[in-house]
DNA sequence: CATGAATGAGGATTCATTCAT
DNA sequence: TATGAATGAATCCTCATTCAT
C-alpha cells in the first residue's frame, strides 16, 4: 500500500530539501557560516528545528551542499547563455551579462559563494573552487583560448587572464548598494576587460 | 605619588595592545570575526583572558580597532612607496609591488581586511571603506586621473577603474597558495591592469 | 504527523516550567536576584542547564514570571480564605492566618516576594506590586472601607491603613527563625492591627 | 622626619574611608550587594580602583563596615532627639519623626540597611540586627515599657510591640516616591501605632 | 519522515582581588 | 599610601545536535 506514489513522495522530499537550500543561502549570506543558526533556517523554510537533519547531516554538510546547489545552477545559468555564441567577445560579454543577472536575480546565493571564496575556511573555498571548475574551464579554453587562436585577443597568459576575469566579476558582483544591486556598470566592466584583452597596433617604444 | 615614568608605562601599554592586536589579527584571520575566540587571542597574545578587555571594549570594538590599525599600516606603506614616483605608470607599478609585498609580509592582516569587505558584517565593511578612503582617493586622483590628464591612460571612467583596480589587487591578494604567497605574479597582474588603461591606435573596425 | 497526545505533551510542558520556577525560587531566595545562578537552577530541577532557556528567554524574564506565579498562587490562596467571611474583622483575621500559613508553606516564595518588593530592582517592584494589586484593592475596600462603614473600624484613612497592614504582613514575614518559622505569634499580630483600627470610647484628655 | 604630622593624616586616612563609605552606600543601595562594582566605588570616591583595599580587605567587610557606620550614625541620630523627652508618647513621636528625618536626610544609607535587613544575606541581617540593638532596647525599654508602667500604653507584648514598630518604620522607610520621598505621611504613621498602643475604655461586648 | 524538548559544550563578558611600582 | 595593569574564576546565554514520540 505505501508504494503507489513513490514518484510522488521523492518529489515532496526533492521540493522540502529545495526549501531548506533557499533558507539556508538566506541565512547564510546574512549571517555567515559561523553566525548562521540552523533551527533558524528550518523554521524560515516551514519545519520544524529536527527537520533540517533528515536532509543533512550537519551544518557543515549543509553549507557544503548549498556551494554545490548554487555552482550547479549558477554554472548552468551562465553556460546556457555563452553556449549559443561563437565569438569569443560575444562570448565574453555573455558571460558577464549572465552572471551579473544571476547575481540580480539572485543575491543571497552569490553572497554565500563570495563568503565561501574570500572566507577563512579552506573547506568551503575548496569546493567552491571545485564546483566552478567547469566554468573556469570554460572561460579558459573556449574563450581565452578560443580568443586568442582566432587572433580576437592578445596572446596572454590563460590561466592568469581567467583568474583575473573571476576575480573581476567575483569583486564586480560584491560591490553591492543598498538595494542589493550591483554598484559597477556591467556594461563598463565588460568592456575594461576586452579592452584589456584586445589586440593593438603597439605604441612607439612599447 | 608612585608615578613611576609617565612615558614608560604609556609605553608599555602601547607594546601590550599591538600584541593583542598582533594576535587578534591572527585569530581573526584564520578563524573569521563570529568564530574567533576573544580568550584566546589574550591567552596567545601572552596575557591572562580577561587582560585584553583592559584594552578594548568588546570583541566587536577589537575588530573594528584592529581594521582602523591595519588600513593605517597599509596605507602608510603603500603611499610612502608610490610618492617617490611621478610617472602615473610607475606609480601604478609601485602601488602594486608594494601592495603586494605588504601582503606577503602581513597575511593575517589582509586577510582579516579581506573578511571584511567581502563578508557580511555591513559595519565592518564601512569601516574598512572609511579607512582606505585615503588610498581610494591617492589612487583616482594621483594615479587615474593625471595618468588619463597627462596622456598615460585611455580616457576611462576614474571612479569604474578605481573601483576595478582595487577589486583586482584585493582579489589577487586572496589568491594564495598553501604557503601563504600570492599565487599570481603580481608583474603580470600590473601589466594587465596596465594594458587596459594604455591608449591605443584603434584597430579597424572598433 | 507524530502527534503524541497533544494534552498529554503540554500537561509535561508545564510540569517542567513548574519544577523551574520551583527551582528558580529556591535559588533567588538564597541568593538573591543578581547572586543566583540560572544553571544552578536548571540543574536543581532536574535538567541540563540549557533547558530553561527553553521556558524562560532570560534570568530576568525568569524572575518576573516567578514573581507572577507566586503572587497569582499567594493571592489565590488568600482570597480563597477571605471571602467566605462577611464580617471584615474576620475578614482580616483569615487575611492574617491565611497569609501567615502561605508563608509557612512557601517560604522561599515569601522570600522572593520580599527581595522584589524591598530590593533595589525597581522593575520587580513594579512587577511584583502590580500583580499583588487585587490583594491591595480587596483589603481596602472589602476590609477596611467595609469595616469603616459598618463601624468596625475607625474611620481611618483607607489606603494608609493598607499599606501599614501590608507593612505589617511582610515585615512579619520576613522575621524568621533559624527554621524558617514565623517569630511573631500570628494572633498577636493580628490583635494589633484590629486594636489600632478599633473604634473607642475615647479616654478624656484625648 | 615624618613623625610631625600624625594627627593630620589620621585625619585624611579617616577622610578618605569616610568617602569610600559614602560612595559605597551610592553604589550598594543601587545595585545591591552582589550587584555592586567595588573598582566603581573607588572611582566614585575619587580614587583608583586598588585604593579601596587599603581601607577594607573585601568586598564583604566592606558592606559589614558599611552597615556599622550607618547604624551607628543612625542610631546616634535618633537617641540624641528622643533623650531629651520623657513622656514616652513623645518619645515614640520624636523617634518617628527623627527616623523619618533619617530617611530623607541619608536614602542610600537607608536603602542599604533595608537591604540588609530583608535581603537573603543571612551574615549582613545578623549583623544589622546588632548594629540596631541599641535603639531596639531603647524602645522596648525606654519606650515600650516606661510607656506601660505609666499607663500611656495598654499592656502590650514589649517584645512584639518593638518588634512591628521596627517593622512598621522600616516598612514605611521603603515606601518611596519617585523623587525619594517616603509616601506615607509620618505623622499619620505615628499616630496608627500610638492609636494602637493607647489604653482604652473598652467598648461594650469586647 | 516530522517534531521539538532536552542537552551541554563553548564563548563573551564582568569583576573582586593582587601586586609591582 | 596610591595606583592601575593583570588575573582568572564565574556566569549568562547560544545553539548544533540527539532522540523519543
Amino acid at each position: 500500500m505505501p508504494r503507489p506514489r513513490r514518484a510522488a513522495r521523492e518529489e515532496i522530499l526533492a521540493k522540502t530539501r529545495q526549501r531548506l537550500l533557499e533558507a539556508a543561502a538566506t541565512e547564510f549570506a546574512r549571517e555567515g557560516y559561523v553566525g548562521a543558526n540552523v533551527n533558524r533556517i528550518s523554521r524560515a523554510a516551514g519545519f520544524a528545528k529536527g527537520t533540517i537533519y533528515n536532509y543533512f547531516p550537519s551544518k557543515r554538510a549543509l553549507m557544503l551542499a548549498l556551494i554545490d546547489e548554487i555552482a550547479a545552477v549558477h554554472v548552468d545559468f551562465v553556460l546556457r547563455q555563452v553556449e549559443p555564441e561563437d565569438d569569443p567577445i560575444q562570448r565574453m560579454e555573455r558571460f558577464f551579462s549572465a552572471g551579473f543577472a544571476f547575481v540580480e536575480q539572485h543575491p543571497p546565493q552569490v553572497q554565500v559563494i563570495i563568503n565561501a571564496i574570500y572566507g577563512s575556511d579552506d573547506g568551503f573555498k575548496q569546493q567552491a573552487y571545485q564546483a566552478y571548475e567547469s566554468l573556469f574551464t570554460m572561460i579558459i579554453q573556449d574563450i581565452v583560448e578560443t580568443g586568442i587562436t582566432r587572433g580576437d585577443f592578445r596572446p596572454v597568459d590563460p590561466d592568469l587572464s581567467t583568474a583575473l576575469i573571476m576575480t573581476i566579476y567575483l569583486g564586480s558582483c560584491s560591490q553591492l548598494d543598498a538595494e542589493g544591486r550591483i554598484w559597477l556598470d556591467p556594461a563598463q566592466v565588460v568592456r575594461f576587460v576586452l579592452d584589456g584583452l584586445r589586440p593593438r597596433e603597439l605604441v612607439p617604444g612599447d
